[in-house]
DNA sequence: AATGAATGAGCTTTCATTCAT
DNA sequence: GATGAATGAAAGCTCATTCAT
């Protein structure tokens, strides 16, 4: 991600061009065709490469899969870092609300390439090994926003009675259940504004029972 | 053209013995290798049977995965028939929960195949035009489900702040994500009995917003 | 071909019409189809018989195919059997000219059929084998022709400086070479009419130099 | 990209290599097999290269055997263009012999192959698609022969009574059915000799009756 | 490093033939 | 005899991978 001043004046080392050309060759072709029906010889044709450049690059194919699926994983997390910063703003639904869009662009993009994962258990389980050294999964997303939802806890903003990191594995649930439906059912290209209505109501329906006790109705009311 | 009663004690017509002996092994194999990796001399090997049967039986590879598809898909609604008939009966989250106990042994054996299907968009398509055609598909559930919740608030038993068919969104989502995870993560041996208190849990936090106004703790005491 | 009267009223025994059915059925398909194209189960399915009782009937599906090359090849030469009593009657160029329209029907419904056993050089040599041993083959019209020509030089009405044999087959190869070029150009659909004015004229060109010395003229003016 | 002359001596590109290799072993194993038999494995192997490779060089099976029957067909009407030069030379028989027997040899090496294209008529479709866009077909070597003994007319050393296209049409008739009938009744391993006989009959019987009006001997005079 | 022609194992599918009923 | 489900060898074709240039 980092873009070092390449020493040529017209690009960065041809190598990680290449690197990069097949990485991005390869999600835009995942993105329209299905993980099982994209050769090595489109990939090398989109990213306008040679074949066996490829293999330059990435021990073989599966290698340059990961990588995409790796790309696709890494840009999320991101998201939430200004998450922390919002305790005690806005209102509690905002703010999840906001959250969950993000949460669910980010899902809407990866959901189709990580499920075709399970058309290949040996290449699923390559993922699941590069995901837990790097600890990433669900897991990451989950622990931010119930980090938040403990902190409005303490601000009184949110009950005590609710148990954090259920209701942040709820919010993500739905995020990427809706993402998943939207693309099986419509092929992606299903009404986007629906989807974020549904995930708006489910933030409500979370919220309502989260409010403070004597708080409740107003926390609806509000909205 | 007569189709006798075969001879054989132990069996019924020998066709439909192979084409059940087909889709069971497709079946089996399936959630052991993933649908890329499957191919059809491993299904008739697997299924005792000659390569060129499958043909008999299935115009092509993709017709008898469908036919997989449609078996897996198609033994869930009938778990949730009876629940019409706990309105009112002991706790609503434990009905719930019970609900979701089956929705989650269902979401849990179908989303590795119903995954992958994005592996290969043309049979996704099929898939998608056959559920279609069936009304098949979430909807089903989440209905029966928010139908009972509907009947429960009728009753005072759940507040008429809940939205019905948002509740039962989240509660499908977080079964059928919970099914995924488990699979992704853990590759489908990973602690089921984590996964049911989860689901216990999602549906706690649900129902504490959703109990009755005054008996909101009540609810959570009970359990 | 001969019917003799089956004891039972509605048909002669089966197996003789089944023998038929799939006789004719197989010409059908050949004669649209292709002999590459056309599987046992086609002809099964077109003669409304079982696949299996094809086997009752020819040993393999090539003594079905010769079977119907017999069928094909063996109904020409009864045509020609009015040639001889033309001898004297109308103008020799008139009698040529109808016996080729008959051999040009011939030649163009068994041209495919005949031209495609190149395509299997096992079976071709099968069918060799079978005329050979029935003296079947060309040799015997160009005979009949010949024949019919040298009684008319005998009459005077053809030049004795003709080689009737070469020149019956000249007006085979005529025959055969147009309806062969029919299929191949026109899909056999090309125009007939075109075939039979060219057959006419070689007719003519050959009986121009065939003709009594003082006759030639008025050969060709009667037409 | 760049095409760097090759380090071998003794070849050029081995692109240009294999696909001639290709065309080589396919011809020959067409000639003794017949194109309904032979595979694209028998054809790898018989030119030493991977099945593979094939299809580097054809979109399909089909495409070869296109390029094969382009091969045969393509290098006859050469033969032609020195007949125009004979013009006026030796005799009008000697020359049309001679010419028969380039046809014959053409005719007698390509008439299986093209006939064997009737048993897949998608096949003989895509060869009559391509013949029409080249204008290929009898009619150019028809033509040339015509155009031929309208010369010698003008010359008066064949009768103005001749129509040159019609006997032009009879001599390579003569010639195609001879060679066909060679492979057909003697498996190509027929008399040669004993068609070459025919062949100059064919054109003696042809000429005796185009001799100029004053050298014909009677059957010409009178013509 | 970069290329892309070449490889060949392996895929889905077809089809002549058999055989239990 | 008659049936047609079942067989399995073999077909055409694809594609990840290699390697000489």
């Amino acid at each position: 991600m980092a873009k070092p001043a390449g020493a040529r004046v017209n690009s960065r080392s041809p190598a990680l061009d290449q690197k990069e050309k097949l990485i991005s060759a390869t999600e835009r072709l995942l993105s329209s065709q299905g993980l099982g029906c994209v050769t090595t010889r489109d990939i090398a044709r989109a990213a306008k490469v040679a074949e066996g450049a490829l293999y330059h690059h990435f021990g073989d194919k599966a290698e340059l899969i990961l990588s995409v699926v790796l790309h696709q994983l890494g840009d999320f997390p991101d998201v939430l870092q200004s998450l922390p910063l919002q305790v005690g703003q806005n209102t509690v639904q905002k703010n999840l609300e906001r959250v969950l869009e993000s949460a669910f662009a980010f899902h809407f993009r990866m959901a189709p390439l990580v499920c075709s994962l399970f058309a290949d258990q040996e290449l699923l389980a390559r993922v699941r090994n590069m995901m837990n050294e790097r600890s990433m999964g669900p897991a990451r997303s989950t622990s931010v926003i119930s980090a938040y939802l403990r902190a409005e806890q303490q601000l009184g903003r949110v009950t005590p009675a609710a148990e954090p990191e259920t209701v942040a594995g709820l919010m993500l649930a739905a995020s990427f259940n809706t993402a998943l439906c939207d693309h099986f059912f419509h092929g992606g290209s299903g009404g986007q504004a629906k989807a974020h209505r549904q995930l708006r109501e489910a933030v409500r329906a979370l919220v309502v029972g989260l409010g403070p006790k004597d708080e409740g109705k107003r926390t609806r009311e509000k909205r």
